[in-house]
DNA sequence: AAATATCTACGATAGATTTCGTATATGCAA
DNA sequence: TTGCATATACGAAATCTATCGTAGATATTT
């Protein structure tokens, strides 16, 4: 039990302009999020630096205009959010969680093909 | 689109504890926090009564000791949860989610059994 | 070079959440 | 019935998060 990341709701939506984009200026990060959200520039602003001092991101600071870059990895969040759902409201049922998942948002046929796939590997391999 | 269910990280403590014992006072529900987490008994006592006021509980005032009760069911809270984080962090792909969460956290033999039974109800049902 | 645009830094505010102290009511025991 | 334990109610502080305005530095344009 090392790490616990936990981003707020909107560090959260600034990890996923940088997870999908790589590097990024504050302004472009900006831009992205303004696309579904009205706030102001200095907003997005104070939150990259305040996830800077959190460690969330790093960033080079040689010129003018500063270039974030994500920390934390898609997958690390991804974990962190599975293992706190799971302990709090899926009392620790992996099989719960995951039938809860497909029952109330219906995977595409090749979803649920490499999903089996996937169940495969774990099938008595040495029968 | 209805319902959005967004316990705070207190109120969800509150609700686990609803869940597992039912009817319960707030000592009851109080002594249970206390077991892993230091605060006072007016913590929780005022957690509960925002908790009434917001509807997530409902309450039974007859008595000089009130006894409470979830309002929100644990499925819902579950539905909640996986939306969110769905939408998040896993880009909306039921798919990613169901196998980050076998990978991580590894189901039993019979819990993967119960998940490919269930998968198999959706195999191209009209050939 | 002067005006304009763009950037970072930073303080201040507003709102939500958590925490607790204190007042007051109620039940129980000596 | 007097005192003690335990309840609720409620206000207020402490924290966290999000938001923004403004100052000052650095480019860019004219």
């Amino acid at each position: 039990m090392s790490n616990e990341i936990k981003p707020t709701e909107g560090e959260l939506e600034i990890l996923q302009v940088l997870w999908d984009k790589g590097l990024c200026t504050v302004r472009e990060v900006h831009e992205e999020i303004a696309k579904t959200k009205d706030s102001g520039y200095t907003t997005t602003l104070k939150l990259m630096q305040i996830m800077h001092e959190k460690g969330l991101v790093e960033r080079n600071t040689s010129a003018k205009t500063h270039v974030y870059k994500a920390l934390v990895t898609r997958k690390d969040a991804q974990k962190s959010a599975l293992d706190k759902i799971l302990n709090t409201v899926f009392t620790g049922s992996t099989a719960d969680l995951v039938i809860q998942a497909l029952g109330t948002h219906r995977a595409s046929q090749s979803e649920i093909e490499a999903i089996k796939n996937y169940l495969n590997q774990f099938e008595n391999p040495e029968k």
